[in-house]
DNA sequence: GGACCCATGTAAATAGTTACATGATTGC
DNA sequence: GCAATCATGTAACTATTTACATGGGTCC
């Protein structure tokens, strides 16, 4: 399980309560893996009871009480050691490559609707990537060497939909392109 | 459910036997959804209940008999009103990123040797996506339209890891280039 | 004789999502 | 007065993986 290592991860640059984590794991900057807030607390129950983290109770006025996580030395010999072993590559689960398959079953125009749809999503990611907080992220490194890692997967992610902006755009153009030649 | 969909969406170009349908969702070509024999059997058996699939048994000599599934009519306006429904985009889990992003725990050495290793299986990835059975698989295609739906979804995965080796490359490159004004 | 292909599946565990619940505080 | 933020969680469901089981046929 790739989350509860993630959570060994953060949990080893500062201590953090769960609401904490939860916002990590949304916001755009560490957008390598997501996670809701059930899964989250539920595996920071777990980690607890494997002694790879323990928590102290903070006291607080106004807003409701938390719990605080700090990682063991357990939970930090856990981590090193997965982060020393090598990754097989991940399985691809692209939902609209599956429909684009079978979507010869549909009429351009749909065809076309549903491309510039998911278009328009990735643009908006785009953005909220390259106007977010990429700045401030990077400040909280402790060091050049983290910072360059940090930006390392920084860039992947704007690299990434990057490209699949210009898939889509040529995609669509060629499309269009047939269309015409039809009739 | 994707996988429902994209067995549904099989199934309408031709009927075939769980069976088939796992090497089809092995097959490098069509590489936007995974599936183990497991799943794929138990989603027809619940396809089946639903109505939106049945089957005929083919008695065979030497091998097994099999069960060759084919689509009904609800599965198809099924299908067709997914195709139809505009996607999100999918949430990113890519489990190379969490480890660099904690990696500044690793020696260079090490964090070099993961990129390394990963940028080989990558490697391999495209050669058999390249060298693979492209032509064969287009030639299934019912029509220039299909044809060129198919070709789309191919340029996509070829397209992504190449995107994700050059952005290995550089990245290793750029690591380099850093460890030697270090020392 | 061993490995791999064909063809089906069960059992069990792990991972992830959706919906719901609580309750005070702050801002429009 | 309503929505959002802080902070925790449970219940139920869906999705996915891993391991195991069966048994004949073919290939080297």
């Amino acid at each position: 399980m790739s989350l509860k290592h993630a959570i060994l991860g953060f949990l080893n640059i500062s201590p953090l309560s769960g609401y904490d984590l939860w916002k990590m794991f949304n916001s755009t900057v560490n957008n390598y893996w997501t996670a809701t807030n059930t899964q989250i607390y539920r595996t920071l129950s777990e980690l607890a009871e494997e002694n790879m983290v323990w928590y102290e109770v903070i006291q607080q006025e106004g807003v409701p009480n938390k719990k605080l996580y700090h990682l063991t030395q357990e939970g930090k010999e856990e981590l090193i050691s997965w982060l020393r072993t090598p990754l097989e590559l991940p399985s691809i689960r692209h939902k609209l490559l599956v429909q684009i398959s079978f979507s010869n079953l549909l009429e351009d125009e749909e065809i076309i609707a549903i491309l510039e749809t998911y278009m328009k999503n990735i643009k908006e990611k785009l953005n909220s990537y390259k106007h977010g907080n990429q700045e401030e992220y990077l400040s909280f490194a402790s060091s050049e060497r983290e910072r360059f890692l940090w930006k390392m997967v920084l860039k992947n992610g704007i690299g990434f939909y990057e490209f699949e902006l210009k898939w889509l755009k040529e995609s669509i153009e060629e499309f269009k392109k047939m269309e015409k030649i039809k009739t």
